[in-house]
DNA sequence: GCGACAG
DNA sequence: ATCTTGTCGC
């Protein structure tokens, strides 16, 4: 079996990707739009079969700590998984995923990089502005970046001297990587951490948790 | 040229 | 991401 990822991703197809990455980059500088008090989050995870996704947006009220709404969507999985452009293959479905929540939320929470990423433009990034909504990256690893020493379970993650994000390790949940999406900064990713009790965000563990039902309830 | 490489 | 159950331990 030849590498499928050739077909989508010769040197052509990866500049013009790369082009369109930075495109909406500059696109959206000056678009960060303050932060509001955060009582509803929603968390967006993809699952697949072969090559049919199934994407879940989960809607989770912070305070009362439970989740208000799901939605979910099945689609065709066009493009294969390639390092830096996961926008490609997880963007369209997503977005569509979060459309469907119909109660109103402060942040999406992705499962993939924000501008932890070679060209500050990882998946969090595409589907925040695609919604017009602020969103955070939240990754289980590190695409790129260097990261600072450890304090009080978190450091600094560095690109280029800049910060552009955090790494977590919580002593109960699983060690995660935080960065900012759309619509919100680095200062923002602190606060929202807080707010999230420091742990791997529920909503997100519910959206996995979702997304692979998906899979399983239509086949 | 050699490794690294979100999900 | 996905293939996969129960089991050891706090």
């Amino acid at each position: 079996m030849p590498d499928q990822s050739a077909q989508f991703f010769d040197e052509h197809h990866r500049r013009f990707f790369e082009w369109l990455q930075k495109a909406l980059v500059s696109q959206i500088q000056g678009k960060r739009s303050k932060l509001n008090t955060v009582s509803t989050v929603v968390g967006v995870d993809v699952a697949y079969s072969n090559d049919i996704s199934v994407a879940a947006a989960v809607s989770w009220d912070v305070d009362e700590r439970r989740v208000v709404e799901v939605s979910r969507v099945r689609s065709m999985a066009l493009f294969p998984y390639s390092a830096g452009f996961l926008f490609l293959r997880e963007a369209p479905v997503m977005v569509a995923a979060v459309r469907g929540i119909v109660e109103r939320f402060d942040v999406v929470l992705v499962d993939g990089h924000g501008i932890a990423h070679p060209r500050e433009a990882g998946l969090a990034v595409f589907v925040g502005a695609a919604l017009g909504m602020p969103s955070l990256g939240v990754a289980k690893s590190l695409l790129v970046g260097d990261l600072g020493v450890v304090d009080r379970g978190m450091q600094e993650i560095t690109l280029d001297g800049s910060l552009v994000g955090y790494g977590v390790k919580p002593k109960d949940s699983r060690r995660y990587f935080a960065s900012p999406g759309f619509g919100l900064d680095v200062e923002d990713v602190a606060y929202l951490l807080g707010v999230l009790g420091g742990r791997y965000p529920e909503a997100l563990r519910q959206a996995h948790i979702e997304a692979r039902r998906g899979l399983k309830e239509v086949g």
